[in-house]
DNA sequence: TCCTTACATAGACATCTATCTATGTTATAC
DNA sequence: GTATAACATAGATAGATGTCTATGTAAGGA
């Protein structure tokens, strides 16, 4: 079964100093959670396509044929970036609009700076 | 069956262009094989503990007691990391010293930068 | 109200993965 | 050569994960 982590990540609190200096289980654990979000080559294909559209957003049924993947398959990955906070989600009538969490991506950048 | 990915992952080559251009499946399969090395909170552990070593490296009998873990399951995902490039190895003499590949890292810094 | 469209959720299943124990390999010391 | 220490590899197993089908929900149009 999918397991999904409903609690939110806080990108600055996981590893406020990088990985410089020892960081303990919990830490790992909650940094972990928000890369493994990345670290999905379909996640990684739905993110350029996203980036990719107009006005860098996206919804689910522009997302489905290019990736050749079932719609439930598809809002389940977003989902996973959602609750990363590494896209943000907004509801327009029947359509569900999805786009890069900017700050969030940046936040993510420092971490690699060594 | 634990299989491991023997095939090094070019960080460059994975997405020139970072996630700002669709990707393709193959592309965004070695990306992911590169990220999944870091999603793991044992391995970002060690990453922080070799990091926060003298000289900033660390043997394999270092590691096993702050993390709690048997030897072999150290040494698995050390070598994880070394095949995704993340950190280099050295043997001396019985000892074998661990350490980070900065280049490889200040690449992946990039990818995050949209 | 009823139908359709867009999306989410639930549950099943095959595959992957993190850990362990047991064993192999290599280098040093006696 | 033998013993010991450090590390790697092999195989097993429990748990996580990506995908699917089936179904639920919510919004808009006739």
């Amino acid at each position: 079964m999918t397991v999904i982590t409903l609690i939110p990540v806080d990108v600055a609190s996981c590893a406020p100093e990088g990985l410089a200096a020892p960081i303990e289980r919990p830490q790992a654990e909650q940094l972990a959670t928000l890369l493994k979000a990345i670290a999905d080559p379909t996640r990684l294909q739905l993110i350029s396509y996203i980036n990719a559209s107009n006005n860098s957003e996206a919804c689910v049924c522009n997302l489905t044929e290019p990736l050749a993947l079932t719609q439930p398959t598809v809002s389940h990955h977003l989902k996973v970036l959602t609750e990363a906070g590494l896209i943000e989600r907004e509801k327009r009538g029947t359509w569900v609009w999805y786009k890069l969490n900017q700050d969030r991506w940046q936040q993510l950048s420092k971490l690699f700076e060594m």
